[in-house]
DNA sequence: TGATTTGTTCAAAAAAGATTGAACAAACCT
DNA sequence: AGGTTTGTTCAATCTTTTTTGAACAAATCA
């Protein structure tokens, strides 16, 4: 059992989170809270964003007292948004994991995976409501929906089109 | 029992949605998941949104077959989200509620109730961690702290100056 | 006045979502 | 080969959030 003497060598295997880390981590547990992704992410990310040393997913579950399960598919979830990267191991098994800190990449991820694809099921919604506005009989109805639904046209689209410009603003 | 003479004078007052409804409510239901609200939600201001007349709560529970304390909640959370306002009730006791479809004022809405308070109290926690930061008695790992502290203050200063051009961007 | 309508509140139930942990797979070592 | 380390998967469990519905209050009516 090494634990003791890793411990030792290097601070950031300590298996507790101290009290500036602990803040941190509530900060960001509040961020992903806004942006609707679960806790044990913006535990993560927090932590990872405090260290100045890359984190295993060991460490993370050692240090945030979570499961392994937990840890890994937040660490999937966090790669898949661009939010971690893998850090360089020399010729270690083990990945250590870094956060990403350029706000514009972080959000244009979370834009990517989190919002677009809402954006297109609702331009295939769009499709089929279309659709069935047609074949409303009345006239009057039928024209209060087209009216309806070309207004969720022009909201649709001026949403993708904000997308790129609100990350290029973040980027300045 | 007078369900059937007022369903035959007001079509709007029918007790189930027709399937152009059902599609208009699909489509603002899975708006109100992107934006975290509860799935009534979306029922509700959908069903709003597509109706040429007004609604009135009881409408609303009997169209949308969900509980009077639903639709009050609900009701109430989109009064003060701004999305919704009352119709004019000429003489009636009964409230109607017609949806507020300027997209500018209902995203300044989200913005003030669901975004700003997170934003305030991030701001909070960063100062009570820049107090942290200061006691950090290892020079090397005050100074990593810092950076990064002064990163989370930029995010959030970037953050808020964004909200107002956002809203300026959907109302273009 | 008492009966009816309209709407709110909130504790309990239901539903949705997140986390756990044990089983598994793959990579590495001796 | 067998043993160990590292990480993934997913059904079961736990937690959080939403919804329900019955009790209540206030307004209207007869």
């Amino acid at each position: 059992m090494l634990t003791l003497v890793s411990e030792a060598l290097d601070p950031a295997a300590a298996e507790i989170v101290d009290p500036l880390e602990q803040q941190v981590i509530d900060f960001f547990v509040d961020g992903t809270r806004v942006l609707g992704l679960p806790r044990s992410i913006g535990e993560i990310y927090g932590l990872l964003f405090i260290s100045p040393s890359p984190l295993s997913l060991d460490d993370l579950v050692a240090r945030l007292d979570i499961s392994k399960g937990s840890a890994s598919q937040g660490l999937r979830t966090l790669k898949t948004l661009g939010a971690i990267r893998e850090a360089q191991n020399h010729g270690q098994r083990r990945t250590y994991y870094q956060p990403a800190t350029d706000l514009k990449r972080l959000a244009g991820g979370f834009i990517k995976e989190q919002i677009r694809p809402h954006l297109e099921s609702g331009r295939t919604k769009l499709d089929r409501l279309n659709a069935s506005a047609e074949s409303i009989t009345d006239p009057g109805r039928r024209e209060f929906a087209r009216e309806r639904i070309d207004k969720l046209e022009t909201w649709v689209r001026k949403s993708s089109r904000i997308l790129p410009a609100l990350q290029k603003l973040l980027g300045s």
